[in-house]
DNA sequence: CGGCGTACG
DNA sequence: CGTA
DNA sequence: GCCG
């Protein structure tokens, strides 16, 4: 058993002292030492600039976020207003006198005064390090080191603590088994080759666009800024080769890429960006439109402006001489439901294109659930997507829905996806339905259980609070948002939360890892063995993991995406 | 040199 | 082909 | 474009 409720298991046992933050060397203590106050964390923002605070800002919330990182460590972190009221200082500043303009002499003797390198480092190895290395002033070293709220132990200790699995495994072929990180040490870098990824696929060359992205993914997991001295490493990781390898070299050497900048001011690359940011355009339609002479989303608006009926399928400027599709819409004219249409996605491109605040997420998420409590009681949720991955700001909502009757073999939330959605349409917070579907199980034999899950993708508007009385409140205005409802049947729940956790690059490897090394398949609606189609059925997401013979990973650390 | 995730509308 |  |  390695998953992550083992390991937990060790602090959990032993109940720990009230004791005040204070840290004893024994090994027994190191991880049941389980303080109740958070440790103050106060950022000196000299020396910064709005988008590190911000990340540093960030770091701080996935250290909370991440489980595996509060019971190690078991401390929260929090920003402190002021430095007197710190545990900790991390600045960029290396001098006396300029610290010094932001708390007095006396105060700094008490802290440990470090570098952000310390809390980048620290988020992800999932444990506070030790301080002595990331001392910000010499001149403050052996206070640092006193006061590191590590431990009060040599500046070696957490060797010993070492857990078995952490990040060793940045270099693994599949990244299903590598740690990423919501934020890495290499985002320039990552930036920059996601320009040349994103210009390979929105000119269909898509298997070169499969391995920058894979490229990207590997760097994501790689735990220290790369300089010249890392070049040999780099080049010995997976999916590293000769052409990409070149790329990162050019950018040690100037910070630069020169293809990226070209690519950048591209009139043409400029184009197809903005045209597949509408919900329906992808590559191939964007450069036929292009192929048309429409450059922008203005000349996009002329375009469609008389087409009220040119539905988001049909955007194809060469029909293909046979085989019509079958209508995507019939489902959703059983229900009444309009279709989208190019004109709807033009209407709707601005609001979608903004990010989503945890806090909007979680609201929507209760709306949603409140009017499902009313049609049946007993379902389960959980927000999954990016979301689950611990962003500060969602594209979508995605949502994975079930039952907790496990006996019911699905008949609980059989029907409920379009039931739902067609209630929500009427009471005017789903104002469309692009999609709405149903999965068959892989076994078609099998006449016991009918399909596994449903989904229904969507837009949703909530109404905004017209304070009147309270008068209170702030007056926010939503806007639409796009909305992913997943119902699956019980058995297959935990492998569709893993499935729709994500991140894509993620959900691919394992796959692949599940092909490829374990003769299994794996897909949302269940996991089988290839041969037989056995059809297994896990309790719980360890046991997502444990099936596939994987390590945990914590949803945090699925990142492998830009 | 074949394969690259998988499924649906 | 587009989307997750 | 990279891997087995």
């Amino acid at each position: 058993m390695t998953s992550p409720s083992s390991k937990r298991s060790a602090s959990e046992s032993i109940s720990p002292p009230p004791s005040k933050r204070k840290r004893s060397c024994s090994p027994d203590s190191f991880f049941s030492d389980v303080s109740e106050s958070p440790l103050y964390v106060f950022l000196v923002d000299a020396k910064l600039n709005g988008e590190t605070i911000e990340e540093l800002i960030s770091l701080v919330d996935q250290f909370n976020l991440n489980d595996t990182a509060k019971s190690q460590t078991g401390v929260e972190l929090q920003l402190s207003l002021n430095a007197e009221d710190a545990d900790i200082i991390v600045t960029e500043v290396r001098m006396r006198a300029r610290l010094e303009r932001h708390l007095d002499w006396v105060t700094a003797k008490q802290k440990a005064i470090v570098t952000t390198q310390w809390l980048r480092d620290s988020v992800r190895s999932q444990q506070l390090l030790p301080c002595g290395k990331y001392a910000a002033l010499g001149e403050l070293y052996e206070e640092t080191v006193h006061n590191c709220p590590e431990n009060n132990c040599a500046v070696d200790a957490p060797s010993k603590a070492k857990k078995e699995n952490t990040n060793i495994r940045y270099n693994h072929r599949y990244a299903c088994m590598r740690n990423s990180p919501l934020n890495c040490p290499n985002q320039v870098l990552i930036k920059k080759l996601a320009v040349l990824r994103r210009h390979r696929e929105l000119e269909g060359l898509d298997v070169q666009a499969l391995s920058y992205e894979r490229a990207i993914s590997v760097l994501k997991a790689f735990p220290h800024h790369i300089t010249a001295n890392d070049v040999q490493q780099v080049s010995d990781l997976p999916h590293i080769g000769p052409k990409i390898l070149s790329k990162i070299e050019e950018f040690i050497q100037r910070g630069d890429i020169t293809e990226c900048n070209d690519i950048l001011s591209e009139a043409r690359y400029q184009s197809l960006v903005a045209f597949t940011e509408i919900y329906g355009i992808g590559p191939s339609t964007a450069r036929n439109l292009y192929s048309l002479g429409l450059r922008t989303i203005e000349d996009l608006e002329k375009h469609y402006k008389d087409k009220d009926n040119a539905k988001i399928q049909a955007t194809r400027i060469q029909a293909p001489a046979k085989k019509t599709f079958t209508s995507p819409t019939s489902k959703l004219r059983e229900l009444g439901l309009p279709e989208m249409t190019v004109k709807e996605a033009l209407l709707l491109r601005e609001d979608l294109n903004v990010r989503i605040p945890r806090s909007e997420v979680e609201e929507i998420r209760d709306v949603i659930m409140n009017e499902l409590g009313q049609i049946r009681r007993g379902c389960v949720s959980m927000i999954t997507g990016g979301y689950r991955r611990g962003k500060i700001e969602s594209n979508d909502i995605d949502i994975v829905i079930s039952h907790k009757d496990l006996k019911s073999g699905g008949d609980e939330v059989k029907g409920l996806c379009a039931t739902l959605v067609k209630r929500l349409y009427d009471k005017g917070i789903v104002t469309h339905v692009m999609h709405l579907s149903s999965f068959r199980p892989h076994n078609t034999l099998r006449t016991a259980h009918w399909d596994s899950l449903e989904k229904a993708l969507t837009v949703v508007k909530l109404r905004d609070n017209n304070n009147n009385g309270t008068g209170q409140k702030q007056n926010q205005k939503h806007i639409h948002r796009r909305l992913d409802l997943i119902f699956a049947a019980p058995e297959v729940y935990w492998t569709a939360v893993v499935g729709w956790t994500g991140s894509i690059m993620f959900e691919r490897d394992l796959r692949f890892w599940a092909k490829q090394e374990k003769g299994m398949r794996f897909d949302s609606s269940g996991i089988s063995r290839r041969h037989d189609s056995k059809l297994y059925f896990p309790k719980s997401e360890e046991e997502v993991f444990e099936l596939l013979g994987l390590e945990w990973i914590d949803p945090t650390l699925r990142n492998a995406d830009m």
